[in-house]
DNA sequence: TCTGGGGTCCTAGGACCC
DNA sequence: TCTGGGGTCCTAGGACCC
């Protein structure tokens, strides 16, 4: 009988490995990756002049931290300042993505070469479906589980001859349980579980650990008494529903033991393409016109160049903007006709724009292409159902260079 | 000393159609 | 004569993930 046999496979501490083996000397130091610092500087005698954490300003944030700086606390996502207070000697090494995704792309390829099955989830994590994996289903007197673990010790190999690069992976019979598992025994690790072994290894974990509880599912959890994952299996799966909804609480009762019959997916067609940015300063809408302005024409121009590279266009432009206080707003706006075109992603843009309040700073400004369509599609060229509908031209005014500078400083109307 | 950039999925109300 | 129900599209916000 074949069981179902899924890997997940995570690079341990991915980008700050990436970087190790570019600067071989920082191994075993605490080293954070993050921010637009100027790279590394090798000095005449052959050694190495690096920033410190210390001595950065501003406002990034940590993208990767290798494991002696986690030691001090610093962790993804934490603000640069507040890493920068935890491990003041840290060495600060600036993101390169473009070396990150050559990595990726080796690593991959080695997988693929022995489980072709591959969902990709990022740069450095995947999803493999080993089912049919030559080997896999093998079983000896005492390990029904070692084919399985005979494959994980091979995957693991190849990777490492690939690249370099150490990696953890989880292997049941399920995304959801791999997920977890994976993290179980991180760096290096190799975790083989069953459903038997749910009770012993996964209820005891913090409900926080399953993909998909955040921080906010957790918290409501926590208030009603359910700390681990365990906690919610012993729940009432009506009550879960009656109490988180039909959805959540289903799901919930789901996860909680053990189940989840989602396929390895491994191709998607993408949803949508955005670019945004967090500027240096606060800007605001009126002092600083001319610098969002060409901001925002920036970010048209870039997402329009994404377009085409990809192949695709839009029928839904949207902008999102980030004020100082923290608050997101989003507006979008879907065109009689699809575009890649700069100038028609900017005009939309300014539409959209027109409907947001600009009386506070902006910390952030966003343009974000949806409803995708390849642009080889036929559907492509045609109009849309609402234009069709609403008998619009099939064209929208011109490009307005001075889109910006057309929005005065109080707030706008929600709805036109 | 605050908190990046690129995504996905879900919910919910209103418009509009049959 | 005060009153349906289902389906889809559009828009806005929010949770969550890497």
């Amino acid at each position: 009988m074949t069981r179902r046999l899924i890997a997940h496979l995570d690079m341990d501490a991915f980008y700050a490995s990436v970087e190790l083996l570019r600067y071989p000397h920082l191994k075993g130091q605490p080293v954070v990756i993050g921010g637009r610092e100027r790279a590394p500087e090798q000095l005449p005698d052959g050694s190495w002049r690096h920033a410190l954490l210390k001595d950065y300003a501003g406002r990034g944030v940590v993208t990767t931290a290798t494991y002696e700086a986690r030691a001090f606390g610093v962790h993804s996502a934490m603000g640069m300042m507040k890493a920068a207070a935890l491990a003041p000697q840290a060495i600060l090494l600036p993101v390169d993505f473009d070396r990150y995704r050559q990595y990726s792309r080796r690593f991959k390829d080695a997988v693929l070469a022995l489980a072709p099955v591959m969902e990709d989830r990022g740069v450095d994590e995947i999803y493999l479906d080993l089912t049919d994996v030559p080997g896999a289903q093998d079983a000896t007197a005492d390990d029904p589980l070692a084919g399985a673990r005979a494959v994980g010790q091979a995957l693991r190999q190849r990777v490492l001859a690939a690249t370099g690069l150490s990696c953890s992976i989880g292997i049941t019979p399920n995304k959801l349980l791999s997920k977890i598992a994976s993290e179980l025994d991180k760096p290096g690790g190799l975790t083989v579980l069953s459903l038997a072994d749910l009770p012993a290894r996964i209820w005891p974990l913090a409900a926080r650990k399953v993909n998909g509880i955040g921080p906010k599912l957790a918290q409501k959890l926590e208030a009603l008494g359910l700390n681990t994952v365990g906690d919610i299996a012993a729940a009432q799966a009506d009550w879960l529903r009656e109490t988180f909804g039909e959805n959540t609480g289903g799901w919930l009762h789901r996860v909680a033991h053990g189940q989840d019959d989602r396929p390895v997916v491994t191709f998607s067609e993408p949803k949508s393409i955005s670019r945004e940015t967090t500027f240096e300063r606060d800007l605001h809408a009126v002092r600083d016109k001319a610098e969002l302005g060409a901001i925002f024409t920036r970010l048209c121009t870039q997402l329009a160049a994404d377009l085409a590279r990809k192949g695709y266009v839009s029928r839904t432009i949207g902008i999102k903007l980030r004020y100082d206080d923290f608050k997101i707003v989003t507006r979008d706006l879907t065109l009689s006709l699809p575009t890649a075109d700069a100038a028609r992603i900017r005009q939309a843009a300014g539409q959209c724009l027109k409907r947001v309040p600009l009386s506070r700073r902006l910390r952030l400004l966003g343009v974000r292409a949806g409803a995708l369509l390849r642009a080889d599609d036929p559907a492509a060229s045609a109009p849309t159902a609402t234009a069709r509908q609403a008998g619009d031209p099939h064209t929208l005014p011109l490009f307005d260079e001075n889109q910006w500078s057309d929005i005065p400083a109080r707030d706008f109307p929600r709805n036109r």
